[in-house]
RNA sequence: GGAGGGUUCGCAUAGUGGCCUAGUGCGCCCGCCUGCUAAGCGGGUUCGGGGGAGACUCCGUCGAGGGUUCGAAUCCCUCACCCUCCGCCA
């Protein structure tokens, strides 16, 4: 969330990254209303300052019609303090309301630009691989060699479910294994967190109250389910004060991610690219604002690491302005090479939130020099989404036959590099 | 699903409508005293917000939110979480 402060002091950075961000944002209102908030607030405290005094003599008068008479005076203004508190609510409520619609302040570092074809390609890893065969797409190769069945999947749920055979499930599998390892050998400390979490920690993570119509949720028990694990990570210390000794807090974490995809009806249909319900891998860190900035060149490249380990053809894409998340300041994403669909997936997303998330979820720490509390800075990571990930290693390791090499790493947690 | 008990400033606790402007102990920080350390002595120690150029000052904060009252840690309602027991259950 920016901060009330923000928005009264420098509205001139809030407009400038709306600007960039080709985004409208309730900005104008916010700062109107903040500045009858401040006004009924005066009022109020001053009147709530006088009811102390009076309580206090009150208390103390010992001759009973006394105490009537300044009971009595103190009639009106409790009913006018009864007022401005209502008034104050409503305010307080609308006035965040409005900040949760403001995205965060796009960093400088990010490129302008307005929308995904701006994005910058910052570099690429690995060579292309050339096939003496047409290689097929990820949905084909998985249906022959009975490892993906879309159709079993689709008969008791739906489009955009997927179920894995065999191999298929013993891959993805052993991918989160393999993933999870490597996060744990990086210093990140795994855990294992709630996919159905409350409308606070939606909120807390950016999630809400803008995007409610990706969300599923159990309308019964007030739960939604969390399209990333994120949302559980971003709220591991919520209402927190850490010390400064204890940070960087790195984590990683396994969950299902539930979307609804509304936003996008009726594209990447085929295959596994984009699905209602799928696994992923999450890094997170909470750190301080000085090293966030590090961090997010560390966090990439250990994702980066993983896609070497697999052999992958990958990009680093920096994401743009325009296409820049609600959340985040700036932001990577990682894209695979598919050589069957022809076509660059997203397999992770690398972002910097500042203290955006942090002044939502409320986590501060204490400096170890000076005084007061600061905001964290969070940071997350894909590490990596496992549908997209698994499409990319079959149509990469596809053979003429139909078979499927794998790479190394796998070898020992699959039993085998083949799949046939 | 049922019954009961809890949630107070890092930790432990006191506090049944005004003397709470939340006390005490422990811990922690600063100082004094001392070969060093410990002890002892004195002071400080929740977290926010507002006003002011500033020294300062005011308001809120006793799990969260409402309500009653001139006045709420204290009384009432709703919710969350924790604990104990019963039932059911992987």
């Amino acid at each position: 969330m920016i901060s009330a402060q923000m928005i009264r002091e420098r509205p001139d950075i809030i407009r400038r990254s709306l600007e960039r961000r080709c985004a409208d944002a309730p900005l104008d209102e916010a700062i109107a209303l903040d500045q009858q908030r401040r006004a009924a607030l005066v009022e109020l405290e001053e009147l709530r300052a006088a009811r102390n005094t009076a309580g206090r003599a009150i208390g103390q008068a010992k001759d009973h019609d006394e105490r009537q008479r300044l009971i009595a005076a103190q009639r009106d203004s409790a009913a006018r303090i009864d007022q401005l508190e209502d008034q104050l609510r409503k305010l307080d409520t609308t006035l965040t309301t409005l900040l949760q619609e403001i995205p965060n302040v796009a960093s400088e570092a990010t490129p302008d630009g307005g929308g995904e074809e701006q994005n910058v390609v910052v570099r690429e890893w690995g060579e292309r691989r050339v096939f003496d065969f047409e290689p097929r797409p990820h949905w084909e190769i998985g249906a022959s060699l009975g490892i993906i069945d879309l159709e079993r999947a689709s008969a008791m749920s739906g489009s955009r479910m997927y179920a894995l055979r065999g191999a298929g499930a013993r891959l993805q599998r052993a991918l989160i294994g393999w993933f999870l390892d490597a996060h744990g050998a990086a210093g990140y400390e795994e855990w294992y967190l709630p996919a159905m979490v409350r409308e606070d920690a939606m909120r807390a993570s950016g999630q809400l109250p803008k995007f409610r119509d990706n969300l599923y949720r159990d309308e019964e028990e007030d739960y939604f389910f969390v399209p990333t694990a994120e949302v559980p990570l971003t709220n591991m210390h919520a209402g927190e004060i850490v010390a400064e000794d204890d940070l960087p807090l790195r984590y990683a974490a396994h969950t299902p991610c539930f979307r609804r995809e509304k936003a996008s009806a009726g594209r990447d249909v085929r295959g596994i690219k984009r699905v209602h319900q799928f696994e992923k891998v999450e890094m997170y860190q909470f750190t301080t604002p000085e090293a966030s900035a590090d961090v997010l060149i560390e966090m990439l490249e250990q994702a980066e690491s993983l896609l070497q380990g697999l052999e992958l053809e990958y990009r680093v894409v920096q994401i743009c302005s325009g296409d820049l998340g609600f959340s985040a300041s700036v932001s990577y994403d990682l894209e695979i090479w598919a050589p069957g669909a022809q076509e660059w997936l997203e397999v992770s997303s690398v972002s910097n939130c500042t203290d955006f998330q942090a002044r939502r979820a409320n986590v501060r720490y204490r400096p170890s020099a000076g005084k007061g509390t600061r905001f964290v800075h969070t940071l997350n990571g894909s590490g990596l989404a496992l549908p997209r990930t698994i499409a990319a290693l079959l149509e990469h390791g596809q053979q003429s036959d139909g078979s499927v090499i794998l790479p190394q790493v796998l070898g020992s947690r699959m039993g085998a590099h083949v799949i046939h």
